[in-house]
DNA sequence: TTTTAAAATGCAAGCCTTTACATTTCTGCA
DNA sequence: TGCAGAAATGTAAAGGCTTGCATTTTAAAA
């Protein structure tokens, strides 16, 4: 039948509508450069034949593409869900489409996929933290497509980030933490390595513990893999090691959700017996129980904001500019003083 | 300095390493039909020029571009997600890359996805659900890109799904809660309208309560979008009522966690005071407070099977296959029989 | 009407790869 | 050493679109 009826293209277009290819072309990328009349019998062409642009021939004839590449670590959970769904709202508004690649948090997977996106084509780049061997970024040079960092967020480096202080916040949990008289405290933590983010998470904390004159080095830390269920292992580790500590802090909120579980499975009251502290304020955080205190980090306001610094740099030429946000610190039912 | 390089093709390429474009090009895409000493070469000058292939160009010339979309309503919650990674993991096996496109449930965005997919070049498409216009089934026919259909199964339906039956799941669900005495039903579900998989679910419970003699007429249903917020306001809502039901069903876990959340607000007791059933059995389930009664969706199988039956029809010819899936319940504790 | 500028359209080159086919270079063996 | 056949490499066309420039049509002004 309709077997190998061959696909449709510009010039079957243009045939079809009695006009030349460029005005077909036109019709589609300046439709107000062209007579109303021709756009309707070109139009009409297009619908009748099931036209569809090659999105190849396109990019190589135009030199671009109006989309962006967003490379998270995972989609599995909702820390990036949120921001990047911002983000792809507000490029949606300035013409520009999202294409979104995951790693699981592997460096060689991430090597691999920016290099696939801009194969792809993708005109610019979204990069979660700093942390990547320099001849990726060599590479972006060479090929010309910029790159925004977010989730992170580093004055020092030179690749412009939007993002949050990851130490700083953590640092200003663990500050609170310490003040209402915690001194054994622990940590479930991402992995760090080649995740700077958790790395500095971490580091927040050393320095809050240094500035409270307690020890750093008794901070219990297990690093583990993502995950609720990770989570609560990681929990039940620590809490049934000899030295039980009085606060838990947890790398991001799905972690302090699966140590929440633990504990009830576990008999352990928080935060009677023990406070636990997440970090993200995803959904998760207000439902669970009990609800979680946590670190707020404005994933919405970040994605927006590097997707609109993305436009105005490619549509524009406006240069990126580096952009720290602020994190709150969100009280809920997970933290209590010590010898209350 | 290097600001104005041009971006290295594989002709530069084939000039710095001193042989022709052809060598290049069967470098990268057939290793061993080129010399071992010639490929040293090759690989040196694409390292030191940062070269990278561009896609559309190959694309065009290979008319194929070992690309798979899949289109999905959303990707801020898990219940796509993990059939997604399964899908995305089972393709990388066969040599394809996925590409996530999602619709905020509005079928012009769906439309406009299949249409950017399938100009991008993807090879094949995973959809979401059946409904949807007849034209876009035509306009993939055209452009002779195979879709599949997931997340749903209608043996009835000519476009081939690997899926599980909505409405027979819901209604084995129901089913149950109706013999452990439940009369007075309530369901909170996802908006209806554009998503045949809320459909079925509903219809599912209408069977059952019409099995049971029941009048399906009295099932108060409330509508709602996706979200724990929404599932909360849902269930606020009902319990409002006059009319109490003694369990509450919900299109998915997510409204139901919103729901568990709600009632615990309201002081009210699950499952004592009313029962709370979910749908899906998303790692929030079994983490929510009390850990929620579901129906299981084999989402990893699901989306592991989608991808080998695309990459045979795709790499063998072997065509798509209606795949039926099995859910399961899984009795947590938000179900109990009445008067107990 | 005629003239002139603006608007609409057409022509054709160029974008970067892959691949069928042609040609050259090896390899092993007589 | 010479030769056949295999292996490696090169040549050049094709693939679908955009866009600078040239040409034609239209509309406005005279």
């Amino acid at each position: 039948m309709n077997s190998k009826r061959a696909i449709p293209t510009l010039h079957d277009v243009a045939t079809t509508a009695g006009v030349s290819t460029a005005t077909v072309s036109r019709c589609l990328n300046f439709p107000d450069r062209v007579s109303p009349r021709t756009k309707d019998k070109v139009l009409a062409a297009i619908e009748a034949l099931g036209y569809s642009p090659n999105f190849g021939a396109r990019a190589m004839a135009a030199r671009r593409t109006n989309t962006i590449g967003a490379i998270i670590p995972t989609m599995e959970n909702a820390i990036f869900a949120r921001g990047l769904q911002a983000f792809q709202e507000e490029l949606r508004l300035h013409g520009f489409t999202m294409l979104v690649a995951s790693t699981s948090y592997k460096p060689e997977i991430e090597e691999e996929q920016i290099r696939s996106l801009v194969s792809r084509g993708a005109d610019a780049l979204l990069l979660i933290g700093h942390d990547r061997r320099p001849e990726i970024y060599d590479f972006l040079e060479t090929q010309g497509v910029p790159a925004l960092v977010t989730w992170a967020f580093d004055a020092a480096s030179h690749r412009t980030s939007v993002g949050f202080d990851n130490q700083r916040a953590m640092q200003e949990m663990a500050t609170e933490v310490i003040k209402l008289g915690h001194k054994k405290l622990a940590l479930i933590s991402a992995e760090t390595a080649n995740n700077d983010r958790a790395l500095a998470r971490r580091t927040g904390i050393y320095q809050a513990m240094e500035d409270a004159g307690l020890p750093p080095h008794d901070l219990q830390v297990v690093e583990t893999s993502y995950g609720i269920v990770e989570g609560a292992n990681a929990f039940g580790e620590i809490m049934g090691r000899g030295q039980k500590p009085t606060a838990v802090f947890c790398g991001n909120d799905v972690l302090a959700v699966g140590a929440l579980r633990r504990a009830r499975e576990m008999g352990i009251s928080v935060p009677q017996d023990v406070s636990v502290i997440g970090f993200d304020d995803i959904e998760l955080a207000q439902v669970a129980y009990p609800p979680l205190t946590t670190v707020h980090v404005p994933h919405r306001e970040m994605g927006q904001k590097a997707a609109r610094a993305l436009s105005r740099l490619l549509l524009e030429g406006i240069p990126l500019e580096p952009t720290l946000l602020k994190t709150t610190l969100v009280y809920r039912n997970t933290l209590a003083p010590i010898n209350f």
